[in-house]
DNA sequence: AATGCGGGGTA
DNA sequence: TACCCAGCATT
């Protein structure tokens, strides 16, 4: 049997076969593929309920305001997606009639779908024969061809595409089911760490395991030290302790989240608020520094609280807005905010 | 080609 | 702590 062959018999037996986006409906498909990028399984079954509840279908989805997609994003991380997702929707609506397109080019025009988001709503969707290239993938093709280097650099990633093109099977219907099973052997068997070479369907030809390099295959990424920023953010509250968040712009870290006003320094915080903001402050002694780490920087933040005194009607309200605790915690806010205010 | 972009799980 | 995850967009 070639290598299709071997994966597909593997994964009628083996398989993930209870996954809530196994459906041949393209909009779940592709809302469980971008919510899937750089996410865990386990972390995303949740938000993909949530998601799925609210905005049953493509139109409900482009028709909704971006703030409420951003609220049941809240906490999943990678906002673009999010902010990508709904402009796609309405690209959808407009351009394919609420229909989404077979054809894996034609998908990659949408906002957030890339090759390899492309070519996995066209397999599991439509049976279209064109290879994806995830994380699992990566690595389960660098050990079993014996690729070295890393897989984000070019050249590799360019070879690993051409491999994966000719590992293709012949037959188009046993697309859904060959795109899951190279996931779900990534997934379960050939894992970053332990790989359960004894379990696996490929392991008579893999040259990693031939050459006993399991554990030096992928080739790891070369790494930096971590970038250390750190930032101010202010614990705004009114006289009837409502807390005064502010709407971050569309692009950078945390796009588009309501999230705590920031300032450069505790000493500068009074002025920098009345100059920014518009607001008097009377700032509190700061409560403990607290860290979030990022992928590429660890920022430490210092909480300071403050009472805004004579306040007149704030006049950006698309902008600043004041809100209760609950409304905070319902909106779209990032991670770090919804644990201080837990 | 390199960098920006989150958050959580895991050993 | 460091690495990894159903990557994509931008520069």
């Amino acid at each position: 049997m070639n290598f299709a062959e071997r994966l597909l018999a593997w994964h009628a037996t083996h398989g993930r076969h209870d996954l809530p986006w196994q459906v041949h409906d393209p909009y779940r498909v592709w809302l469980s593929e971008i919510m899937l990028q750089q996410t865990q399984v386990t972390t995303v079954i949740p938000y993909y309920a949530r998601f799925l509840a609210r905005f049953p279908d493509v139109a409900a989805l482009a028709s909704a305001p971006l703030d409420d997609v951003l609220a049941l994003w809240s906490g999943l991380g990678y906002y673009s997606r999010a902010r990508n997702l709904h402009a796609a929707a309405v690209m959808v609506m407009e351009r394919f009639g609420g229909a989404f397109p077979a054809d894996p080019a034609l998908l990659a025009e949408l906002p957030g779908i890339g090759r390899s988001t492309a070519a996995a709503i066209a397999a599991f969707s439509f049976s279209v024969r064109s290879p994806i290239l995830d994380g699992n993938v990566k690595r389960v093709l660098a050990r079993w061809a014996g690729i070295d280097g890393f897989t984000g650099e070019k050249a590799i990633e360019s070879r690993l595409w051409q491999l994966a093109q000719t590992l293709l099977p012949a037959n188009a219907e046993d697309m859904p089911a060959y795109t899951q099973a190279q996931m779900d052997l990534g997934a379960t068997v050939c894992t970053p760490r332990k790989p359960a070479c004894l379990a696996c369907p490929v392991a008579e030809d893999c040259v990693a395991r031939l050459t006993g390099r399991q554990h030096e295959l992928p080739t790891p990424k070369p790494r930096k030290p971590l970038p250390q920023r750190h930032t101010v953010m202010l614990l705004i509250r009114d006289a009837e302790h409502r807390l005064l968040l502010e709407r971050r712009a569309p692009t950078g870290i945390w796009g588009g989240l309501w999230c705590l006003p920031e300032v450069d320094s505790t000493l500068t915080a009074e002025t920098t608020a009345l100059a920014q903001l518009g607001l008097t402050l009377q700032t509190e002694p700061a409560l403990p520094d607290f860290v979030h780490v990022f992928t590429h920087f660890r920022l430490t933040v210092t909480p300071l609280p403050a009472r805004a005194v004579g306040i007149g009607p704030l006049r950006d309200t698309d902008r600043l807005r004041w809100f209760t605790r609950a409304e905070a915690l319902s909106a779209g806010i990032p991670t770090p905010l919804r644990r201080l205010l837990a």
